[in-house]
RNA sequence: GCUCCGGUGGUGUAGCCCGGUCAAGCAUGGAGGCCUCUCGAGCCUCAGACCCGGGUUCAAAUCCCGGCCGGAGCACCA
């Protein structure tokens, strides 16, 4: 499918000291959850950036904490990256769709480990045996505690300790030794390695020492050649912490840009507000349509395109930008409107009894309004002596009087003879009306039985029952469709019912 | 409290580093019209913004100073 990417696009803002061809990004997912909305432009921002400048692309998964790690997170990220990446190759061309090589971090903890001894001898890192509350006041006052003046044979001798076990978790950590009366707290010796006492997915019990997030984000970055490492903004005060390990370690700098984070109005992302919905079984899990992680939306239908799209015009700025769940489904429309076959379906029907119906007479109807090159289809309408039964939606019902004409679409210009609880009469006339209503339809005798969910906020979805034309029997899970006058939807399973999750109208 | 970062139409942004071409571009949303056997999409038109106050300058969205507002961080999490 040929897409018109050229004209029109917006240029994002140029990267400082960047050379076409050198520039190297990455992300850096945690792997302790299900990726939502919010994890889309930590993956895109760099992404765009590197294809933008014909560089490499990194994933890097920065698994330092064992505590909250879990082997299938690992999974779900590059699932879902692949996906939207994917998606942002074929929608922004931003070619080749996937990242270039993956890293995982844990693989690199020896190395990090004789850094750490490197900055032990240089006198530069000392072991702190202060409990934590007492360091988090000391460094609120500025002031420094007796293991700074430890001498490094001493701090060598606890670092081994840490490393051998003869110290339990929490009884002493590594810290970089800068200066306790900086203004920026977070320069204030900063930890840097800690004793976490849990099975790694990946390492298991191989380690119980693991680098902080300052530590291990520079020495990666470094050592795996990124020139131009993006995260969000609430990292700004660590540029400091992390520019000062590089140079005590005589490491490669590089650029560090920061991004606004973003946030969707009235939904809310956080794993910590997600988790204790799946765990009390008010979600079904997390590719549950009501939430933002990205399987969610997919499963929902938005596609990746659209999200490619979207944060594409969103750009990189380093604002905290609020979105709305409309915005990203305007995008969605657009991208699914002009390749989504449509399909007639009558939520809450009502028997139609059409007279006078012509005997043999049958619906072609568009499989797309505005596309002829995907064809018709045909939907026969037994008549038994000039009298058809067809569905049409409650709701049309509700809006028709006796002596309306209205029009069925592709079918038959009919006028309104009476109007029953449970039933309407029409009669079928042969002369086109202008202004007539169209309304869509379906044979009684061939209805397809269609349940529509629709998420309406985390916690409820509304069910929506109805028939759909003959040819809905045929649609398989994953298809995506339009409903004439109802939305756009996927199609979630099929069982007696074919089972659709709304999207948006 | 301290440190840092931002503040361009309803929303999201470009421009700011290297002042003029910016009487501010783009997208989305809004209004109106056209088209349409969908209340969708498409096409056309319209309305809509440089946080405030000083200063520098022939000239400021862009530079300087002061204020106001918003966000983030101040963990042995990332």
């Amino acid at each position: 499918m040929e897409k018109k990417k050229q004209e029109g696009e917006r240029k994002w803002p140029e990267l400082k000291n960047a050379e076409i061809g050198s520039v190297v990004t990455r992300v850096a997912p945690e792997p302790n959850g299900y990726p939502t909305l919010g994890h889309a432009k930590g993956l895109l921002v760099p992404f765009i950036y590197a294809r933008i400048y014909k560089g490499k692309f990194l994933l890097r998964f920065e698994d330092t904490n064992p505590r909250v790690e879990k082997r299938e997170f690992y999974d779900a990220i590059r699932e879902e990256f692949k996906a939207l990446l994917e998606g942002a190759e074929r929608e922004l061309g931003l070619s080749p769709g996937k990242w270039d090589e993956e890293i995982i971090e844990s693989n690199y903890l020896p190395q990090m480990y004789s850094m750490a001894e490197r900055l032990i001898e240089q006198e530069d890192a000392y072991v702190c045996t202060c409990d934590a509350k007492k360091v988090r006041r000391l460094r609120a006052e500025g002031v420094e505690c007796e293991h700074r003046r430890n001498p490094k044979e001493r701090n060598m001798e606890l670092w081994k300790e840490m490393i051998n076990g003869g110290i339990p978790e929490g009884g002493a950590h590594l810290r970089l030794k800068t200066d306790m009366n900086h203004p920026n707290r977070t320069m204030r010796d900063p930890g840097i390695f800690r004793i976490v006492e849990a099975e790694h997915p990946i390492q298991g019990r191989k380690y119980r020492v693991y680098p902080t997030y300052d530590f291990s984000i520079s020495v990666m970055d470094s050592l795996t050649g990124v020139t131009h490492a993006f995260r969000s903004k609430e990292f700004e005060p660590h540029v400091e912490v992390q520019r000062t390990i590089l140079e005590k370690l005589n490491l490669r700098k590089y650029e560090m840009i920061q991004f606004g984070r973003v946030t969707v109005e009235g939904v809310p992302l956080s794993k910590r507000y997600i988790r204790p919905l799946i765990e009390s079984g008010i979600l079904q899990g997390w590719d549950d349509p009501r939430i933002p992680t990205l399987r969610g939306l997919f499963r929902r239908g938005i596609t990746p395109e659209a999200i490619s799209r979207f944060f594409y015009d969103l750009g990189p700025s380093k604002v905290d930008s609020t979105i709305s769940m409309d915005a990203i489904a305007a995008y969605n429309r657009k991208i699914l409107d002009s390749v989504v076959p449509r399909y007639m379906f009558v939520p809450d029907p009502v028997r139609a009894v059409v007279e006078n119906f012509p005997e043999g007479l049958k619906a072609t109807v568009q499989v797309h309004p505005s596309r002829h090159d995907m064809g018709y289809r045909e939907i026969k309408v037994p008549a038994k002596k000039g009298v058809a039964v067809l569905y049409i939606a409650g709701e049309d019902k509700k809006t028709l009087k006796e002596g309306d004409v209205i029009r069925l679409r592709g079918l038959s210009t009919a006028v309104v003879r009476s109007i029953m609880p449970d039933e309407i009469s029409l009669k079928h006339i042969s002369e086109k009306k202008e202004s007539e209503k169209v309304i869509q339809w379906v044979p009684a005798d061939q209805a397809v039985p269609v349940k529509v969910i629709k998420p309406l906020s985390s916690y409820s979805i509304s069910l929506v029952g109805g028939f759909g034309e003959p040819a809905m029997k045929e649609l398989r899970p994953g298809d995506m469709i339009h409903l004439i006058r109802y939305g756009f939807a996927r199609v979630d399973s099929l069982d007696r019912t074919v089972n659709l999750i709304f999207s948006h109208e």
